[in-house]
DNA sequence: AGAAATTATTTTAAGCCTAAAATGTTTTTG
DNA sequence: CAAAAACATTTTAGGCTTAAAATAATTTCT
């Protein structure tokens, strides 16, 4: 099976006739920022009606959900693609909220184990019940194999988004880039 | 052409074999997430690199720049899908570093028309130039039919959001949900 | 071992962002 | 026309977020 012809003329267009215009994957851009900031604004909507809680605890919460042992302050804050410091201060909120606990390792005195307690476990545990079933009606608009083919797109634009910046290593933080959860 | 029985079996096994189970959904999303945050980050360390300036501020410029009447503050947080205290903040900022200008509407003086400057005005492009290249950079490893594939899919997923998020109309900002730019 | 470098986290200062209440203005209504 | 309702924006209080500097602990190097 060939190549199409039609598909090479494209990339010639795009790679010759309209040097220097991007616009297709600005509006790209606009459309996935768009979808994002949607979902995000639902969610965090619904976590403060529904548990009167944010996103950042949330999502630091499930980072510590995914293990038994516990996780680093710079494990989870390269999980989550933010600061050391940001996870330092949601931590503190969730300490005092009974929700985390927080010490530091015997063998490495500068490493803090962050670590769910039991009740933070089971609040965690029904919040992400009801976030699954959000994020499910929020996608009910798409069938299975849109939505494994947009998996697979967004799977291409990780890769090429790792190696546009990975390529020009001097930025500020060492973004982890996983897939946050 | 009839539509294969595979895809009307994997319905069927979403709907009723695995009911309650939306983890394909959960790992859509998550993947987005990764995808719009590294790209924002990105985008933020370049525009704070070489130009010494926030993303917050860039997209109110943008805003500013697709008109010639100016904009009114309200207009400007629902096409940014950010509270209206949001935009007085950042406008404060710009309008100090002379580059927006911010004057009452004469016909009715609860509203507050924003304007770039000439000096505005020419930053903000110069901003925008090297903006889209980066963006065409960041989605290099994509060609044209995967760039218009993903766009596509993307807008269904619109489509989808706004139908489950107007669908209960208790939420407390009036999110436009427009493109971006 | 002791100095220097590295590593992990916290602190600091500043800006972003939101929801809710307050302010000032215009429109509607009785 | 005056009171009430609606509207646009700002203010307020509080939480999130970052970059950069500071702190504290460990490892490396001589």
């Amino acid at each position: 099976m060939e190549t199409p012809s039609s598909l090479i003329l494209d990339r010639e267009t795009k790679a010759n006739e309209r040097p220097g215009d991007h616009k297709d994957e600005l509006r790209l851009w606009l459309r996935m920022l768009t979808c994002s900031t949607l979902i995000e604004t639902e969610i965090r909507n619904r976590l403060r009606e529904e548990f009167k809680t944010t996103l950042p605890r949330f999502d630091l919460m499930a980072q510590l959900d995914k293990t038994a042992v516990g996780m680093t302050v710079g494990e989870v804050s390269q999980r989550l693609m933010v600061s050391n410091g940001n996870v330092t201060a949601v931590v503190a909120g969730l300490v005092t909220d009974g929700l985390v606990d927080k010490r530091s390792a015997p063998q490495d005195r500068r490493v803090q184990i962050l670590t769910l307690t039991a009740q933070g476990r089971k609040v965690f545990r029904a919040m992400a019940e009801r976030h699954e079933d959000w994020i499910a009606e929020l996608f009910a608009g798409l069938d299975q194999a849109e939505i494994a083919q947009l998996f697979r797109l967004l799977g291409q634009t990780k890769t090429s988004l790792h190696r546009a910046i990975t390529g020009r290593q001097d930025n500020a933080i060492g973004m982890a880039g996983g897939e946050n959860g």
